[in-house]
DNA sequence: GTCTATAACGTGATAGAC
DNA sequence: GTCTATCACGTTATAGAC
C-alpha cells in the first residue's frame, strides 16, 4: 500500500540529496521528478516555489539533529557519545556523497535568498553551536575529555573544521574528513 | 591613458568579487558586463566561455598566493610572517565581502565543473596545504610556535577550519572568523 | 494528485557589422 | 575590441483538463 503522502517525501529524499551534493543552485524540479518518474508540475503541487522545498529541507534536517541533542539539552548526560554521534553522522553522509552540508549549500546563496530561509539557516547554525558548546562544556566538567579556554570559541572552531574538511573532502577524498577529526580527537585529550 | 588589457583586468576584477561573493554559479556575463558598461559580447571576446573566466581566475589567485610564499618555499626563513600574512590575507578578503575564497566556490560545483577547472581546483589545494605544511614544520623547527602531532594532519585542519569560518562568517558575521582565528593562534601556543 | 501545455525569463554562446 | 542581433536552452512557475 502507498500513502498519500509518499511522493512529497520522495520529493524531500531526492532534493535532500541533490542539494547535499550539488547545492541549492546545483539542481532543479526537472532533477528531480524526472529521477522519481513524474512531471514538473507534480513537483511544484507539492511544494509550489523552490523557496518552499529548501525551507522544508533545512527544516527536516534540522528535526534530525535535534532528535539526537533534545534529550541531551534537557536531562544532560555523557557527552562523549553526543560528540562522536555526531562525527559519525557526519561521516556516514559524506560517504553517501552528502558531502555539502544544508547550511554550508546555503551559506553561499545566503545573501540572496529570500529572508524566511535566511532565517533559518541563522537559527539552524545558532541551534547546532549551542548544543555543541554544551557538549563541550560538559564533557569538560564530567572529565571525559579535555581542552583550554573559552568553550563556545573552541566549539566554533571545531564545526569550521568539520565544515571545511567536508568541502575539501569533495576534492580530495574523505580520508581528509577522518585525518581532521583524528585531530580534532587528540585535541580534546581522546588519543585512541 | 587606457591600456589595451584594460577592459580584461577589469572584467577580472569584478568576476573574482562575485564569484568569491556569490559563488561560481551565483554570477553571469550579464552581472559583469552591465557593471562595467559594455556588452555581453565584449565580455565573450575576452573570455569565450564561462570556463575560460574560472580558469583565468583561479590562476590568477593561485599566482597571489604563490607570490606571497615563493621566497620562503626556496630558501627558508622566519614561519611567524607567513603565518600571520595568510591570516590577515583572509581577514582582508572577507572585509571586502569576499567571503568564499575560489576554492570553496569551486568545491561545490566540482563534479560538474570540466576537467581542466577540476584540476586546477585540486592543484590550488594541494599547493596551498604543502606551503602550510612547511610553514608549520619550520615554525616548530624554529620554536616560532609549538604543537604536537604530524604537521601535514595540523595544517589541513587549521586550513580546514579557516575556511568553515569563512563559510560562517557570511551568516553570522566575521566576528567568527576573528575568534577562529584567536583559537588557532592559541593552539599553537601563541597567545598574545 | 498528476497531467499537458505554456508562459516569462535568464543564461551561455555565436555571427557578422562597424 | 565592441557593437547589435539572435539563438538554443534550461529554469521556475502557472492554468486548466483529467
Amino acid at each position: 500500500m502507498i500513502r498519500a503522502t509518499d511522493t512529497r517525501e520522495q520529493i524531500m529524499d531526492r532534493a535532500a540529496q541533490l542539494l547535499m551534493s550539488r547545492g541549492y543552485k546545483g539542481f532543479s524540479y526537472r532533477d528531480i521528478s524526472s529521477h522519481l518518474g513524474v512531471k514538473n508540475a507534480a513537483v511544484h503541487y507539492h511544494f509550489p516555489a523552490k523557496t518552499d522545498l529548501a525551507l522544508a529541507l533545512i527544516e527536516e534536517y534540522r528535526q534530525v539533529l535535534r532528535k539526537g541533542s533534545a534529550e541531551f539539552m534537557a536531562y544532560g548526560g555523557p557527552a562523549l557519545p553526543q560528540l562522536q554521534g555526531f562525527f559519525a553522522f557526519t561521516a556516514h553522509q559524506c560517504k553517501l556523497g552528502r558531502c555539502i552540508c544544508p547550511f554550508g549549500a546555503f551559506s553561499i546563496d545566503y545573501a540572496e535568498l529570500p529572508e524566511p530561509l535566511q532565517k533559518a539557516t541563522t537559527e539552524f547554525m545558532d541551534e547546532t553551536l549551542k548544543w555543541f558548546t554544551q557538549v563541550l562544556e560538559v564533557g569538560r566538567e564530567q572529565k571525559e575529555f579535555s581542552f583550554t579556554g573559552d568553550a563556545k570559541a573552541r566549539a566554533l572552531s571545531i564545526l569550521a573544521a568539520l565544515q571545511g574538511a567536508r568541502q575539501m573532502a569533495r576534492i580530495n577524498g574523505i580520508e581528509i574528513l577522518d585525518t581532521v577529526v583524528k585531530q580534532i580527537h587528540q585535541d580534546l585529550g581522546l588519543d585512541i
